[in-house]
RNA sequence: GCCGGUGUGGUGGAAUUGGUAGACACGCGGGAUUCAAAAUCCCGUUCCUUCGGGAGUGCGGGUUCGAUUCCCGCCGCCGGUACCA
């Protein structure tokens, strides 16, 4: 392939016109206050999830998502919107790190190294960023505001009766004590069991556990000292608001599973005198609970085993601590437990019941003690049925259930006063009889935990935060950036204490305070990026309210980004995270909308050509730099889009990209042909004509299914779509410039280079054609005279099957084409000798004749 | 187990307010051009067939004149998640 003479010159053109277009900041987006702004403009805000700049550089997934955005962003552009499509790099993290821990260099220095390899592939792609944007989180400005909006979250409670975040000076002015205060700030300091990392020195959130132990390290748990956002008290708006996103469902449903938000009651048994709460979700199921189970972690489990249980009891605690949650959770094929010996009374009916602890239930959900109802529950059945416990129905299952163990909905039976009520009325009884009593109350358990916001790491924000006489006070903005000052060696300490403690002078301050020395995480910087490319380059805040008006308007809608798309590995994550910042700032009027991000869209995986997930160790990584040297810029978009549907799982295939090179290539020569040196020169068949009736069809149709196909990110049949018109328009003899032009200015957002390239050949021979280049020409204007057609083609069937076809005119009405229809020969073969029962006419389309 | 997605030629995929299944490409076969090749251009390409046709969109049913599309019941694959009480 390389000896090939190349179909056309990209490796001449492309890098020119990226040149050109940065040379003319051409799509530069100007703010509110710009000499250039028009506020008459509606705007568009297309974001891609900024990338981490690895050492390995951009791989072939990267530019799919890229490329969707850009095609929308040059589109929309085309139609009169001010367009933002920006680019920047989520630069802090762990591999930088270790690279300076390896070489004693500091970690910023391989950052840049990787985001200036980063930034050099993405501009030969041709993306229509403006890169008076760019970003980098670890930029010592955005550090800035990082941390100052980190400040506005410790400066901050959330309002018990409104559930709104609000400036902690007013709980000041109520006069709370210190602790008081502490206790309610969004960013707060605790003293919980977190998930350590030895090998990886840092403690991980939730969130991250899973993903660090399948990389093969191991996580922990212990009590620390740790900086926890409270995004439990954002639970239910994060649920709620879903609702007004334009997001996937199954995006949706992972963040509601995520929270996990859980309806139900709590309900006071008493063991030895002692008050223990159990949580349910079927409080109706009280009078069938025939024991009960504590986690093995639970502090009463001491104070009432017995003395004959005593050694058992012991022996089974220690068997769970030396499991991990995962081996506890993997190696659960069967249940286990032991009896304490002791019991536990049943405030519904005074009944003894047996205490046992078992691993199924965790000391982290809920109160960390159940009742259990085996005939309703499945894990407390087979525990039942394990260790020999009665099983007591007090649920009806409806007519014609047959389940073992019925979990359903019914009516309540040998439940005292609740029998005969279906379940929904029977919980809300129960619950009004606990509470009247003051024996419980109606609960909303959720999943989600606080956010574990600190990390021991080197290469993060550090926290604005010192601490005096035991107590952490905010620094003052004057003072951001807080930046980490050089090591000498940036080795973990293996302890649970962070990297920065070594840095003694920078720790240690005059008046005797020290400072905080954790960083944040790296989802920190990705939590609020999308705001500052709004206005990436403000000194005095985070972002202007002029910006923030005009970008992130929702015009009606919940989120002010118009377009995001990326991965689904941040489906969770990534996205709960900056729209609980987003939510904050929005509370603390910084924002207007309650939402950052309207419409999301996850691309799908791109696989290797071996039909497996693209990796390092399988060797079947395809590296962008090779596509562009051997088909150009253009080819490797186009090809990133032919594949399939954007946000389907997708092999790559070199074949492929072939196809659509040579696609380009009939496209370079509508416009070139090759003399006997081989040089290209203009095509002689290209006439300033106007077009016939075949020809405006094909094009217009083009044009019209090539712009409702972008609207509705559906990239693969656009391509093919002008593939078929450029077909078409390579039988002509004499082929029309405008039409020629027309295809190029469809074909521009996906291929801008070659597309431009021909459309200035064509503009300097033929003086008729507007005098500027596509990208700053206007989407055309398809002509409906021009789809409709004198002439169909309609199709004859006989019982649904396809006998025959006619040509008929389009007007003609339904009577002459049944008529027609019933003199074909070949259809009346098949319903000759049968009665015709009746004929079908669907106009334009085709006869149905039904005999038997 | 639960949640979400998905299943169409040798391959990627197209077509859904129910109306010609396989658009557009890849691959393959044949031809033109060439001393030859590459590139390019043209033709063919779901399967079976006694050449009349018949079958066909994961499987089994249903609704309908007509189902890839709607309904019911299964199966496979991909992703996520899991003793959450």
């Amino acid at each position: 392939m390389s000896q090939r003479r190349k179909q056309f010159p990209f490796d001449e053109f492309e890098p020119r016109w990226q040149q050109h277009w940065e040379e003319n900041k051409t799509f530069h987006a100007p703010n509110p206050g710009e000499q250039s702004f028009d506020p008459e403009k509606p705007k568009f805000y297309a974001l891609d999830m900024f990338p981490y700049p690895s050492g390995s550089g951009l791989h072939v997934g990267h530019p799919e998502g890229y490329t969707a955005t850009d095609i929308i962003s040059r589109y929309k552009r085309m139609n009169g919107f001010n367009v933002l499509h920006p680019m920047g790099w989520d630069s802090f993290g762990l591999p930088a790190e270790q690279h300076a821990i390896k070489t004693g260099e500091h970690p910023r220095i391989n950052t840049e190294n990787n985001v200036n390899n980063f930034r050099r592939q993405l501009k030969s792609l041709g993306f229509a960023y403006d890169w008076d944007r760019e970003i980098a989180t670890t930029d010592p400005e955005y550090v800035k505001w990082t941390q100052w909006i980190f400040l506005q979250l410790y400066h901050s409670y959330v309002c018990e009766e409104t559930g709104k975040a609000r400036p902690i000076s007013e709980l000041e002015e109520k006069g709370l004590s210190r602790e008081e205060i502490d206790a309610k700030r969004l960013a707060f300091v605790a003293n919980t069991p977190v998930n350590w990392s030895p090998d990886l020195g840092t403690v991980l959130a939730n969130e991250e556990v899973e993903e660090w132990r399948s990389k093969g390290h191991t996580v922990e748990r212990r009590p620390l000292r740790q900086w926890m956002l409270r995004i439990t008290a954002f639970a239910d708006r994060l649920i709620d608001d879903l609702d007004d996103l334009d997001w996937p469902e199954g995006i949706k449903n992972l963040q509601r599973n995520w929270i996990g938000r859980s309806e139900g009651a709590e309900v006071d048994f008493t063991i030895a005198g002692e008050k223990v709460t159990v949580f349910t979700t079927r409080p109706d199921t009280l009078f069938g609970a025939t024991y009960m189970v504590l986690a093995p972690e639970h502090p009463l489990v001491d104070k009432i085993t017995t003395d004959e249980q005593k050694s058992a009891v012991e022996e089974y605690r220690k068997v769970c601590a030396s499991k991990s949650d995962l081996q506890r959770t993997e190696l659960a094929t069967e249940k286990t437990g032991i009896f304490t010996g002791g019991t536990a009374i049943n405030p519904v009916n005074e009944q003894e019941i047996p205490v046992w602890i078992a691993d199924y239930v965790m000391m982290g959900y809920g109160t960390g003690a159940i009742m259990a109802v085996p005939a309703h529950d499945e894990r407390d059945f087979e525990f039942a049925e394990k260790f020999e416990i009665p099983v007591i129905e007090v649920v009806k299952a409806p007519a014609g259930n047959t389940d073992t163990c019925f979990c359903g909905n019914g009516s309540a039976v040998n439940s005292g006063f609740l029998d005969g009520l279906a379940t929904p009325e029977a919980k809300e009884k129960i619950t009004g009889w606990l509470e009247e009593k003051g024996l419980g109350k109606k609960t909303i358990n959720y999943k989600l935990r606080d956010w574990l916001f600190s990390r021991q790491r080197y290469w993060g924000e550090p926290f604005p935060i010192i601490w005096k006489d035991g107590n952490h006070y905010g620094i003052d903005e004057s003072e951001l950036p807080l930046l980490a000052p050089p090591l000498e060696d940036y080795k973990p300490t293996g302890k649970p204490e962070a990297i920065l403690a070594k840095a003694k002078e920078w720790v240690e301050l005059e008046d005797g305070s020290v400072r905080e020395t954790n960083t944040m995480p790296q989802w920190a910087g990705s939590c609020w990026y999308y705001l500052r490319y709004c206005d990436a380059r403000n000194e005095n805040e985070f972002i202007s309210k002029e910006a923030e008006e005009y970008w992130l308007s929702g015009n009606g809608k919940a989120g002010g980004v118009d377009l995001y798309i990326g991965g689904t590995e941040h489906a969770v994550l990534h996205l709960l995270y900056a729209r609980f910042w987003h939510k904050v700032l929005f509370d603390l009027g910084y924002l207007k909308t309650p939402e950052p991000f309207h419409k999301l869209v996850n691309q799908g995986l791109i696989m290797g050509e071996d039909g497996q997930k693209m990796s390092k160790s399988r060797g079947n990584v395809v590296n962008p730099d090779e596509v562009v040297d051997l088909y150009g810029a253009d080819s490797l978009r186009l090809y990133e889009m032919f594949m399939g549907p954007l946000e389907q799982v997708k092999p790559w295939s070199m074949k492929g990209v072939e196809g659509v090179y040579r696609f380009l290539g009939r496209v370079w020569r509508l416009v070139h042909e090759s003399d006997q040196e081989g040089n290209w020169q203009l095509r002689s068949a290209l006439v300033d004509a106007k077009p016939d009736k075949a020809t405006n069809k094909v094009v217009h149709a083009t044009i019209k299914k090539v712009g409702e196909d972008i609207e509705n990110l559906r990239f693969n049949t656009a391509i093919s779509q002008m593939m078929e018109c450029s077909n078409e328009l390579g039988k002509l003899e004499k082929l029309p410039v405008s039409s020629v032009a027309l295809l190029l200015q469809v074909l521009n957002p996906f291929a801008p280079h070659i597309t431009e390239e021909l459309y200035g050949v064509l503009k300097k021979n033929f003086k008729d054609l507007p005098d500027s280049d596509l990208s700053s020409q206007t989407w055309p204007e398809y002509k409906e005279a021009y789809l409709v057609e004198d002439e169909i083609e309609m199709v004859i069937q006989v019982n649904g099957k396809v006998r025959d076809r006619m040509t008929v005119s389009k007007d003609a009405p339904k009577e002459e084409v049944e008529k027609l229809a019933m003199q074909s020969e070949k259809a009346q073969n098949f319903f000759e000798g049968n009665t015709v029962r009746k004929v079908i006419v669907v106009p334009g389309r085709l006869v149905n004749i039904v005999a038997n």
